[in-house]
DNA sequence: AGCGTATGCATTTTT
DNA sequence: TGCATACGCT
């Protein structure tokens, strides 16, 4: 992101936004058009000008990262003023908080859990056991874009129209049921329940909609429908809201995330106000201009054109290679030779693709010669097996209800509770409908099992007890400390693993259990208070602060989202990769090139395309084809063939170019 | 039979 | 990289 930028250096329409208060608006702000700091300046505006109480706003965002970036620079601008109050949250986590004050009126105590995508994959494992993986998930992907859609297991049952449809309504209604028994939600939840207690309970809704007067939401392309229909109860009749987002960059439709979103908001709000940015404040003319060009070829929403003054810049660059293997090695041989010439940094470069798998061999180059690297994505550190243990602990503190926390961390370490004692536990529950711990504790259930089951069973639960009792007043980090110390998680880290995946692991724990214990010191929060929060937190955001060393930063086009680097190589740029073979298959070739249009506008100063001309997979080879989008944008494009040092043939690579457009020109629809 | 390694294989993944 | 499947060893 830009650095921070005095007022008077805003341009007209970027004003316009931020002043507009006399209804809804909607800011359509092109990549790199200053939207985060329309939206801050906004923030320090009402408070500031406006004389608003902080405590009326809320701007919502996607990430955590881009909450944290926007609290910073509130921050900054408000110095000395007051912020007290001030809601810039995630979506979810204002659902969370919405959820906690008002879990009564759902028949949820205000310590629910909230359940990861894993944690839910083994409730529809266990609801529909004897199916195959793949089968489960579906239903998993399923079930989630029905929550998105807002429909009910009974709507969904009477739409089901393929054999799996009707598999997975009828694991909804049994998911939801089980998910309410273990006082828990999951992301969909976060959502979904805060927009039905407003759908039925008009007193809580007015009470949250007079105390979020404000609504500012970033990345509005990317909401779903149960997202767009809490924020309209949300703002209710009076409409303030400012929305701000990028038709352009829609990239997540595959997750549930509607541009129809953006289209209803003028049918929706009559008075919509509409305002453009379009200039662009981070890439040369050159860029835009092919940016531009790739994007033209979709169907708009809204006629945008993005500008800079920033010069032409560097020609964008084309390399076509023989394989993926000299594609990798080519691409690090013209990072390297280029940083040696521009004296640049190793973070002044990203490589880009659009599946994960593509880092592989990149990241082999990098390493070869020696080149530091970080990548994106990857296993997030809450779904690291240790943390997950840990949290299980936590969970189960903080809700005794929450079945699964209970088993994990019953058995974690071993200590005597093998799978007949669980199964034995798990009947008994089931047939009172009452927790697996509140049946340990039970007499008909001591009946059924042996002392020497019941006996470890029972001293885990009165552990989990006294310990429960200390969480709730001593310091936080004490008490996990003396948990973990207790349970001798450490010893049973080092036996069960390798030396070196132990110390890691350990670390890990460490490092989670001195994070939390700080932050348990900051907010004057116990340990207990503390749970409620961290499944939706994600470390990441806490190691990218760390990682400012200098590295090639290594990213999906997804992941890459919001960012901007001086040089980007854009790797794979073939049919069937981008766009890739399944999006064309089902029809969503559009937002592929929303894809390719976010990888171009990620550059700052130079572009550099990548393309193989064959491809090994398994081990045979494939030939490939250029992407269409290379053609479309425009032929201001230097393509070069891929020997590394050698000098572009200047000669064969226009007439390889001519030959791209000639085959791309009649397969286009 | 069961476990452990080898090999093959991938859409994208904010919460 | 990480997961799933298959094969081979014990």
């Amino acid at each position: 992101m830009s650095s921070p930028v005095p007022l008077h250096s805003l341009n007209p329409p970027q004003r316009e936004a931020i002043y507009y208060l006399d209804g809804p608006l909607l800011v359509l702000a092109g990549a790199g058009s200053g939207k985060t700091r329309v939206i801050t300046q906004k923030i320090a505006y009402l408070i500031q000008e406006c004389g608003m109480n902080p405590a009326n706003i809320a701007a919502i965002t996607f990430t955590n990262k881009a909450a944290r970036e926007m609290q910073e620079r509130v921050g900054q601008l408000l110095q000395g003023g007051s912020t007290a109050g001030l809601t810039i949250c995630t979506f979810h986590s204002l659902g969370v908080r919405i959820l906690r004050e008002e879990a009564k009126a759902l028949g949820y105590k205000p310590k629910f859990s909230i359940f990861d995508s894993t944690d839910c994959y083994s409730i529809f494992a266990d609801l529909s056991a004897s199916v195959d993986k793949a089968t489960i998930r579906s239903i998993q992907w399923l079930v989630s874009g029905w929550k998105n859609a807002m429909k009910s297991p009974d709507q969904a049952a009477a739409e089901a129209k393929s054999e799996i449809e009707v598999l997975a309504a009828k694991a909804y209604r049994d998911y939801a049921a089980t998910l309410k028994a273990y006082q828990a939600v999951d992301f969909d939840d976060l959502i979904l329940l805060p927009m039905q207690l407003f759908q039925e309970h008009p007193k809580i809704r007015d009470k949250w909609q007079n105390r979020l007067r404000y609504l500012l939401v970033d990345e509005y392309q990317d909401t779903n429908a149960c997202q767009y229909q809490l924020l309209k109860l949300l703002t209710g009749p009076r409409a303030m809201f400012t929305a701000v987002g990028d038709d352009d960059q829609a990239i997540y439709g595959w997750r549930g995330a509607d541009v129809e979103n953006l289209r209803g908001l003028p049918r929706d709000y009559p008075n919509l106000k509409l305002i453009m940015l379009e200039q662009n404040y981070r890439s040369t003319a050159r860029i835009l201009q092919a940016a531009n060009n790739v994007i033209g070829n979709n169907e708009k929403l809204f006629e945008k054109k993005l500008w800079s003054d920033l010069g032409h810049g560097e020609a964008i660059r084309g390399t076509v290679c023989r394989d993926n293997e000299h594609e990798a090695e080519s691409v690090v041989m013209k990072l390297l030779a280029d940083k040696f010439e521009k004296r640049s940094k190793f973070s002044d470069y990203a490589i880009l693709y659009r599946s994960n798998h593509q880092a592989r061999l990149f990241e082999t180059h990098l390493r070869n010669n020696r080149v530091p690297y970080v990548m994106s994505g990857g296993t997030s550190f809450f779904e690291k097996s240790e943390i997950k243990d840990v949290i299980a602990y936590l969970r189960l503190l903080a809700n005794q209800d929450d079945d699964p926390a209970f088993i994990r961390a019953v058995t974690t370490p071993k200590r005597g509770v093998g799978g007949t004692t669980l199964e034995a536990l798990g009947t008994y529950a089931g047939e009172r409908h009452i927790s697996l711990f509140a049946a340990a504790f039970e007499e008909g259930f001591a009946q059924r099992v042996s002392h020497r089951q019941l006996e470890p069973l029972l001293q885990f639960c009165e552990f989990i007890n006294r310990v429960e009792q200390r969480a709730l007043r001593e310091p936080a980090g004490e008490v996990l400390n003396d948990m973990l110390t207790a349970i001798g998680y450490e010893a049973w880290l080092y036996d069960h693993e390798e030396t070196r995946a132990a110390d890691s692991k350990w670390g890990n724990v460490r490092e989670f259990s001195q994070w939390l214990a700080g932050k348990g010191e900051k907010d004057e929060k116990t340990l207990i208070d503390l749970t409620q929060t961290i499944a939706l937190i994600n470390m990441l955001d806490k190691q990218n602060e760390d990682s400012e060393f200098d590295a090639v930063q290594l990213s999906t086009l997804h992941a890459a989202k919001g960012l901007e680097y001086k040089n980007v190589f854009l790797v794979g740029v073939e049919e069937g990769i981008l766009p890739h073979s399944s999006s064309v298959e089902s029809g969503t070739v559009e937002e592929e090139r929303r894809l390719m249009y976010v990888g171009i506008t990620r550059a700052r100063q130079h572009l550099h395309l990548s393309w193989c001309e064959k491809r090994k997979q398994g081990k045979e080879m494939y030939p490939c084809e250029p992407s269409r989008f290379i053609a479309e944008m425009g032929n201001d494009l230097r393509i070069s063939g891929g020997k590394a040092a050698a000098e572009p043939d200047k000669a064969t690579s226009k007439a390889r170019f001519a030959n791209l457009r000639n085959m791309l020109g009649s397969g286009e629809s």
